[in-house]
DNA sequence: GCACGCCTCCAGGAG
DNA sequence: GTCTCCTGGAGGCGTGCC
């Protein structure tokens, strides 16, 4: 990767320039430019005086059935979140330069004050926000079917909102269809009047709107065909983007057979993906609040309790703890000592009136151009905005535009963490599952290796020392997160930014399917293509033609083939590489080409399916997602592997590979999700269907070359002892059969399979041991239970041969028998006999049944104790009516062992099975009974 | 009233 | 709020028996 400083705008370059936006007619060639907005002239600085919110100003007054009355109104819930644009109105302001540098467009929002589209700008040189406004007379939209004259004598043109000036007809290309459609643009003088809460212009053109629902601020984004975390600069007071040399001949090298098409959009993308992420100077923020009920976080629609300290750890450097005096406390902290870890650089500023520590808060928030919380969404932010307002400070003069769950800035960019990390995506595909719960403590540990200060007393009751230590702790955390191997998040960010094309606030609360909605709006925008309505993707596509294993689910989906039970050495596992991308890449598969309109396309059925496929046109899901994955595979993952690299351009090809992993392996299910505005149920039908077809004959073909195959599981197949030849005869038939890649994915010296799906326990030749499915491994197994099974896989990751085995099985059962005596005699402390289950729900909302870990947080709440979805509840298996009590609350006597026996005789048996060794013969059940028969 | 079988719900995992 | 497939434990309910 080239260094920032390398990083030179190729103004010479031959290859096509990004357009220059300026005002005037739009430069994006596509279509009659839009005509100059009334306002098209910069207005006078003027300064609202009101924050304000498209809707309720207040979070806590909007109505809490909002959603129910979306619903009502026919709109699902998530939708009506979506088409919320928060619109700031603030006093606050950065420069508006007519010339900079370098800069990364951070944000795309809509201005209040001045009625047009804002950008935010990282300025590299000043290291701080700049403001873009819109100077193309860019107006916000919707699409009809009506021509003009229809239009303008419909009732839409009586609204408010309606600007005549701004509607003309225009061309677009219906790919549901495959044909060519006249559309009437229809001008709205602002957002709120496309859409509003039942009252925009959409409303009163019903089934006849199309495109009404996209949030301005992402339409003027895919209309200018701007890339969000990509190089711009202003210049003359236009923005224009920065080119970036591409490599074309090494690419040409990497992709031999690709079409020209193919590598227009690859010289197109390129420059997004390689070009470097900027150091962005940040702060993280913290706070504490007073407190009397340690169990109970401080509610911040009331604000009633004084935040009595607040953190500040920068990137550049600074190391700052604001504390509020109290009476009784010490400033010196009488005899305290300033704790070991509070780092000696790190200022201690105090303050006699809350009011003043507030504004110091206030004035950190705005001069970063980007704040990190850990939670300030519901919390944080949140607080400061209420409590700002309680101690009698103006909503104008605080830097905070809260909406509804969320909190921004008005200024620079409010990144909450907890968000981000609690996109599952991210969780999974990026961070490998490393962290399991959602707790900064959690997180921090896993990824970073520190843990929060512990404390021992109430934040009450804690010297001004331990308080600022334990504040500090968090927003130094909170930063480390994110500046961790090369500030990798801060690159993933940016980067889920350029390929999906949404704001920084977006890409960090936002999940997958937003961002792959935003990649595909943009997609349609610039090939100029009508984005349909989901009603008419249904009603021309119909549903599945499969029926689901599971009942309840949709479609069929993957094969599993279930393995026989027993241990086998020397398996080798191959698999496809990123099966259904591939599958929708290589199939053609699009909404628009399943199930074309074209009679002759009605022969090239999906296997096992009444679907077709389109052979006439290449589908836009097809050419996407195969560009992505195709990159990924031939240019990313082996730069970010590659030995003449330093670590930190592998690092950053690395963070890439990661990105456009978390893309392609979503890029399927979304298909298959109502929520997704895209949803074509015959697409991720289709999908399933023709990878089952893979699968299937894969295993076919390796029967026929006579190898033995163990297990399969969606896209992988275990082979016992193969030759080199009939694996490589194997994998050039698959890679010519389906064109997809089958690789060597694991060696294993052996395998034991406990006879079901999913589940299994390996060794890899390089020594680590592979568990998958076992309840050893599950988080909710009690520790006990867990450290006894990591002890028997240790003594399985030493067995080489099938002669090593019988030792191995003595040193096991030895492990069991062990783990049976100490729980019969009660000599396992409590905490290591709690299972520890995840609240998915409100505990009203677990209707159906009550399971254990509900009944046990029941017991909590009873005694006073917050229980939200996310946390994960700590119990014991007790005698008595009930079975359980939360950890806390439970005795060593009243464990019920039977319960536990239970336990450890499943967890093991799944192991112990496939070695032939039976569980009661271990813990002596079996000749006790045959004595008393 | 109680044991038992059967189905469903729920959490957590694989891919 | 991408998807389906799979496992194990417990809850909940109907059935048959005493």
């Amino acid at each position: 990767m080239p260094g920032l400083d390398s990083f030179i705008p190729d103004s010479q370059s031959k290859r096509r320039q990004p357009p220059r936006l300026s005002g005037g007619p739009s430069g994006t060639g596509r279509g009659p430019a839009p005509p100059r907005s009334p306002r098209g002239e910069r207005p006078p600085g003027g300064v609202a005086d009101e924050l304000e919110r498209e809707e309720a100003s207040e979070p806590e007054e909007v109505d809490p059935d909002t959603e129910a009355e979306a619903e009502a109104e026919g709109i699902p819930a998530h939708e009506a979140e979506e088409a919320e644009e928060i619109i700031a109105q603030t006093k606050f302001e950065a420069e508006t330069p007519s010339e900079t540098g370098s800069c990364v467009l951070l944000s795309v929002s809509y201005s209040g004050n001045r009625g047009r589209a804002l950008a935010k700008l990282y300025d590299l040189e000043r290291q701080r926000v700049v403001f873009w406004y819109d100077n193309t007379g860019h107006q916000p939209y919707l699409l009809t079917d009506m021509r003009l004259d229809e239009l303008l004598s419909s009732e839409a043109a009586s609204h408010p909102g309606f600007d005549p000036r701004g509607c003309r007809e225009v061309e677009k290309h219906d790919l549901l269809q495959d044909k060519a459609v006249t559309m009437t643009k229809v001008a709205a003088k602002d957002p709120t009047s496309v859409g509003g809460r039942g009252t925009g212009i959409r409303d009163l053109l019903g089934e006849r709107s199309w495109e009404d629902r996209i949030r301005y601020h992402e339409c003027f984004v895919y209309d200018r065909r701007l890339v969000p975390g990509y190089y711009y600069r202003i210049r003359g007071g236009s923005l224009v983007p920065e080119a970036q040399p591409v490599p074309t001949d090494a690419l040409k090298k990497a992709f031999p057979d690709a079409t020209p098409a193919f590598l227009d959009s690859l010289t197109e993308w390129f420059p997004i993906f390689s070009s470097p992420v900027p150091d962005y100077r940040r702060v993280a923020i913290d706070i504490e609040v007073a407190t009397e009920a340690q169990d109970r976080v401080p509610d911040p629609q009331v604000a009633a309790n004084p935040v009595i300290c607040v953190s500040a750890v920068g990137s550049d450097g600074r190391k700052q703890v604001l504390i509020l005096r109290r009476e009784g406390f010490d400033e010196d902290g009488g005899s305290a000592e300033r704790p070991k870890e509070l780092p000696e650089d790190a200022s201690l500023v105090y303050f006699d009136r809350e009011i003043d520590l507030l504004r110091e808060v206030f004035r950190l928030l705005l001069d970063y151009p980007i704040v990190l919380t850990f939670n300030g969404d519901n919390f944080d932010l949140h607080y400061l905005w209420k409590r700002a307002q309680v101690l009698g400070m103006r909503r104008e003069e605080i830097p905070i535009v809260m909406g509804r769950e969320i909190a921004l800035l008005p200024v620079g960019v409010h990144i909450d963490l907890y968000k981000f990390f609690h996109n599952h995506a991210i969780q999974i595909y990026a961070f490998g599952n490393a962290y399991k719960e959602l707790t900064l403590d959690a997180i921090s540990e896993a990824l970073l290796g520190i843990k929060k200060i512990q404390l021992e007393k109430s934040i009450n009751e804690l010297d001004y020392l331990s308080l600022a230590n334990y504040c500090f702790r968090d927003s130094l955390i909170t930063l480390r997160l994110t500046t961790e191997h090369s500030s990798l998040v801060m690159n993933l960010i940016t980067l889920i930014m350029r390929i999906s094309r949404v704001s920084m606030e977006d890409a960090t609360r936002q999940g997958v399917s937003s961002w792959i909605r935003s990649l595909f709006y943009d997609e349609h925008r610039k090939g100029n293509y009508l984005i349909p309505k989901k009603e008419d993707i249904s009603l021309a596509k119909g549903g599945s033609s499969t029926t689901a294993v599971i009942k309840g689910k949709k479609y069929k989906g993957a094969l599993v083939i279930k393995p026989e039970s027993g241990v086998f050495f020397n398996v080798i596992v191959l698999d496809f590489a990123s099966l259904y991308p591939s599958i929708i890449s290589r199939w053609n598969l699009s909404y628009e080409t399943v199930r074309c309109p074209h009679p002759e396309c009605r022969k090239n059925l999906v296997p096992d399916t009444d679907h077709w496929v389109c052979t006439k046109r290449v589908g836009m899901m097809a050419h996407v997602v195969g560009l992505l994955r195709d990159v990924r595979v031939r240019w990313f993952k082996p730069k970010s592997k590659d030995p003449s690299l330093s670590e930190e351009e592998r690092g950053y090809y690395k963070v890439v590979q990661q990105a456009l992993k978390v893309f392609l392996n979503a890029s399927y299910g979304v298909f298959g999700a109502e929520i997704f505005p895209l949803y074509c149920l015959p697409l991720a039908d289709s999908t399933t269907a023709i990878g089952r077809n893979i699968i299937t004959e894969t295993i076919e073909e390796a029967k026929t070359l006579g190898m033995k195959v163990l297990y399969s599981d969606t896209d992988s197949i275990f082979l016992h002892q193969p030759t080199k030849e009939q694996i490589s005869s194997l994998l050039s038939w698959a890679e010519s059969k389906f064109g997809i890649d089958l690789e060597i994915d694991k060696r294993y010296t052996f395998v034991t399979f406990s006879g079901r799906k999913k589940n299994y326990l390996g060794v890899l030749d390089s020594g680590i041991v592979d568990i998958k499915g076992l309840m050893g491994k599950k988080r909710n197994t009690p520790p006990f239970i867990k450290n006894a099974f990591v002890e028997m896989t240790q003594v399985l990751r030493e067995v080489k041969s099938p002669q090593d085995f019988e030792a191995a099985k003595s040193k096991i059962k030895a492990i069991v028998q062990r783990c049976y005596s100490d729980l019969k005699a009660r000599r396992i402390p409590l905490d290591d006999l709690v299972f520890k289950v995840m609240i998915s729900r409100p505990l009203d909302r677990y209707d159906k049944t009550t399971p254990q870990h509900v009944k046990a947080a029941k017991l909590l709440e009873e005694k006073g104790k917050e229980v939200k979805p996310g946390d994960l509840i700590s119990f014991v298996k007790v005698q008595g009516p009930l079975g359980v009590k939360p950890v806390q609350l439970a005795r060593i006597d009243e464990v019920d062992v039977d319960k536990y026996v239970g336990h450890i005789e499943s967890t093991f048996g799944q192991v112990l099975e496939a070695l032939n060794i039976d569980f009661e013969e271990i813990v002596g059940v079996k000749r006790l009974d045959f004595f008393s028969r």
